[in-house]
DNA sequence: GCCAACGTTGGC
DNA sequence: GCCAACGTTGGC
């Protein structure tokens, strides 16, 4: 099973969004490679955790599921679409996307701030210099401690 | 709003 | 293939 970390910002889309959709929601509008190719090696049943990015304040607020594997991102293609991309037109399978489903929404959430605090999280992705992949992937030590972290609050 | 960090682009 | 310029991200 693989641990992932999605990254959205609340005012566009946030997990209270996910969760009020009720039914799982295509990851789109990754134009980054390496996010890209992150989602590519996922797999149903992995889980990940949501995170809220660029707001007052930054913190994993839940967990998420994926529930399918990767497909044609189709917003590539379209005109109108913020995050288009004329090469799609020619190349569908440019970019990918995941479905993901609601799992949990934390009490209080894990706040960057707490995760810098945590000695035992400092190789996590998320934290690194300059990160700005709005997909990494997590390691089952740092998906329990941060669980943990989320229980204790 | 600032700024550091990074990916991408394009001229050469 | 190099590298400067640019756009974007994201914490603060």
């Amino acid at each position: 099973m693989g641990y992932w970390l999605f990254k959205s910002e609340p005012s566009s889309f946030s997990l209270e969004d996910l969760m009020a959709r009720g039914a799982p929601e295509p990851w789109s509008g990754v134009r980054n490679f390496q996010a890209r190719n992150f989602m590519r090696a996922m797999r149903p049943g992995d889980l990940g955790f949501f995170y809220h990015s660029s707001c007052v304040e930054p913190a994993i607020v839940g967990e998420v599921e994926v529930t399918r594997a990767f497909y044609p991102d189709h917003t590539a293609r379209d005109p109108d679409d913020h995050h288009y991309d004329p090469r799609a037109i020619a190349n569908p399978e440019l970019w990918s996307m995941v479905d993901v489903a609601f799992r949990e929404r934390y009490p209080v959430p894990v706040t960057l701030a707490r995760l810098k605090g945590c000695p035992a999280l400092a190789g996590m992705r998320l934290l690194a210099r300059g990160n700005r992949l709005s997909v990494l992937p997590v390691t089952e030590d740092e998906w329990q401690i941060i669980q943990g972290l989320a229980r204790a609050s």
